[in-house]
DNA sequence: GATTCAGTTGCGTTATTGTGCAAGTGTTCT
DNA sequence: AGAACACTTGCACAATAACGCAACTGAATC
């Protein structure tokens, strides 16, 4: 999954989507690595629909993902200087909507309920924060 | 046709095209404007394809193009904190197949043809014969 | 081993994109 | 005026991309 020779323009095909800039944008600002489950929730979105945005980051070498348990963390890849310049530039971009200060703010929200700094919900359990309609 | 307020995820859309990525890329290099005729000679590629390229650049933001009797000669806007980082990564992107090379080399080769640092092309062949003065 | 849970994927549909060709601008030069 | 030139664009077509739904995988837990 890990592909290293991709073209220029195939990284920007990457980044080339709305949920995929906000991904990219969440990660940044959380300086975190995240679960499926909590990207959903932070961006308001469904698992199914973001696990195929991931699919393509990872593919073209922007994030790398790590299995946890029941979970798979994806964390932002900046190993090279072109990709940390890159995303120097998606940080300064100017977040004239601030959706992602909205995904920021329910992604903080969320990761309240994690255990040891992981994913762990009582999925069960359903506390008194309801979802939004 | 300058548009200002893009979303980024467009600004990535713009340079998701391996055409697109040259044309930056070629401009990055001269660090000079220029125009249809000379880009579709250095990418080998005809005008009409390279025309619609540049709209897309322009109206993402990324070239401005200044009109000069019968040219128009096309440079990159890099008046912002987020193009700077984002040029320089094109930059610093490692070019496996030399295309930018070749593309910088044709460049070259057409550019001794201008005149006063303009693109000047003697295409006009004065076999004319003067017919009706 | 059966169930639960986090995440993935095949399928069909719809929307968008890149392209070649040919005809179209608009400008300059005679 | 007309011709030549640099560049643009309408159209049709093929390729790609995003999507919802539902079925699926694989790991953990019972």
């Amino acid at each position: 999954m890990h592909r290293v020779n991709v073209d220029l323009h195939e990284l920007f095909q990457a980044l080339a989507d709305s949920h995929r800039v906000r991904i990219v944008k969440l990660l940044l600002l959380t300086k975190d690595e995240l679960c499926l489950c909590e990207l959903s929730e932070a961006l308001d979105e469904p698992e199914y629909k973001l696990s195929r945005h991931v699919k393509i980051l990872k593919s073209a070498g922007l994030l790398k993902s790590v299995r946890d348990g029941k979970w798979i963390y994806h964390s932002l890849v900046a190993n090279e200087n072109y990709l940390k310049a890159i995303f120097k530039g998606v940080g300064l971009f100017p977040d004239s909507e601030k959706t992602s200060e909205t995904d920021y703010a329910r992604f903080r929200k969320r990761a309240m309920k994690r255990k040891n700094g992981r994913c762990s919900l009582p999925s069960r359990i359903i506390d008194s924060t309801e979802k939004r309609a």
